[in-house]
DNA sequence: GCAAATTTGTTCGTATGTATT
DNA sequence: CAATACATACGAACAAATTTG
């Protein structure tokens, strides 16, 4: 017994999924019917078996109606440096919306939330102010679709409220962007940005915003974005979760051809990603 | 008992951790131990509480040992856009050795397998070649202080094998970098590139190599970076893929701080990452 | 709208196997 | 070899969610 049975069964089902024998969205066989199909298995270890595939994101089960393969979601392209259509900082506000409208999708952002807080240690750094020092926090979700797509936070000194930038602190959008309005009112000017890019196990609050299934292996990516004035200083930090299934980070660097960095493009992709044959 | 045991008794562990009490690395309660401290519930109450803590990375079990707490890697910086210090395409070969060694690391890399393929969908339609035409495929594995760290296979036309470019499809290192070589031999120049970021849960093979813990949550990022010369052709297309809990990718756009772009900097930088409050 | 049937979720008990010390 | 600790497997009962009649 060199395998243990539950997982003879689950590479069994995956075979079979792979194969196309049972398709996206279509049901598993029932619990019971499993137990018959392998050898009488136990019911705890058919469980155990389809767990190892809902774990790697297979299947979904749902109490009461059964177990299902999942149906692959067409991810949406963003497109993180400067995007030349919209002409500015790609995967926030309005570039969010309007790379969204180009791949014929719908994007709302929820109303933000807007808190004075102490810095915490990691985003202190990144602004260069004393840890705990107030920081205004901004706080929106994102949806595409009516869907839950990334949830963001942007994190501003304190300091540009008390220089005049009163409306930082008001809880509904700045158009046409917060960096225009740091322009107009501070003369702060956006000259660049670094973007630090992670991914990693979701929390609680990122499982249920995203309706992610309790057992999956779902990622989400996390992305610190700091932007920088022409003086060099940090103007603000924005952190964004996104749900790693639906979303793919686009970053051009140098001259590349426009038929490309167009999000139509983008979003025609075939979706064949994968089996690239690292192995 | 709104909750199940399982989940209660798995918050209580994930406190007990986040709050100090368990130390990264310490040793959890055993099993039988564990049943004792909760209300003697059933072994398999508190097993299934204890996958869930490695299911979300949290903890990691050992047979014959016990059931400890992850220590955390400190995650290796690398900066995926053109690095001014190095004069070259982020990530990749002669750019990752550099990288590493700024932050104190030692980088090795395996000697390139090499392969003649017949593209796959998406490399095809990286390359703007024809499905199923021939492509030179160079697959390597990086390490850094001796431990996997990513795997990344670089597709180019085989056309450029036959048009000259004969060291394409030899089994070693091309010194100072394929680019270099095609330059050199073809006149090809590589002017930008475009990146994909995405993140999934590993296959097989990528599990086996970066010995992730068997059920854990762990997650790799995917990226596809596709390489143009100055004709707006493609030159190459690069799949690597990263173990998500050991490495950050870092795109600078636009003006940045010199101090910020530096990967000293980047390597120095606190770990205090998520707990950003997004929720 | 309710009751029954179906399906997955939780919890228990028990036995045996395998890895490590 | 023995002791310890986790892994696999079985059986059973009841709970909760959903669909169906």
């Amino acid at each position: 017994m060199a395998e243990p049975m539950y997982r003879q069964i689950a590479e069994d089902l995956r075979s079979r999924i792979e194969s196309g024998e049972l398709k996206p969205g279509s049901q598993l066989p029932t619990e019971l019917e499993l137990r018959e199909q392998y050898d009488n298995a136990s019911r705890n270890t058919v469980r155990d078996a389809v767990k190892s595939l809902v774990h790697r994101g297979l299947v979904v089960t749902r109490p009461g109606q059964g177990t299902f393969v999942v149906d692959r979601i067409v991810p949406f392209a963003i497109t993180m440096s400067t995007d030349a259509s919209t002409g500015f900082g790609g995967g926030e506000g309005v570039a969010y919306m309007s790379q969204a409208r180009a791949q014929l999708r719908v994007a709302e952002a929820t109303v933000p939330r807007v808190e004075i807080q102490s810095a915490a240690g990691a985003i202190a750094q990144e602004l260069k102010i004393d840890k705990g020092a107030s920081v205004v926090s901004r706080h929106q979700k994102l949806l595409i679709d009516s869907k839950p797509w990334s949830m963001q936070t942007s994190f501003y000194p304190m300091k540009f409220v008390e220089l005049g930038a009163a409306r930082l602190v008001e809880a509904n959008n700045i158009e046409p962007g917060v960096v225009h309005y740091l322009g107009e009112t501070l003369g702060l000017k956006q000259v660049g940005y670094q973007d630090k890019v992670s991914a990693r196990p979701p929390n609680e609050g990122e499982t249920s915003f995203f309706r992610l299934a309790d057992g999956s292996a779902a990622a989400v990516i996390e992305t610190v974005r700091t932007a920088y004035g022409s003086s060099g200083d940090p103007i603000r930090c924005t952190v964004t979760v996104w749900a790693a299934d639906r979303n793919r980070l686009i970053y051009n660097v140098g001259d590349v051809p426009e038929e490309i960095t167009s999000p139509a493009h983008t979003a025609a992709e075939s979706d064949g990603t994968a089996e690239l044959a690292n192995n």
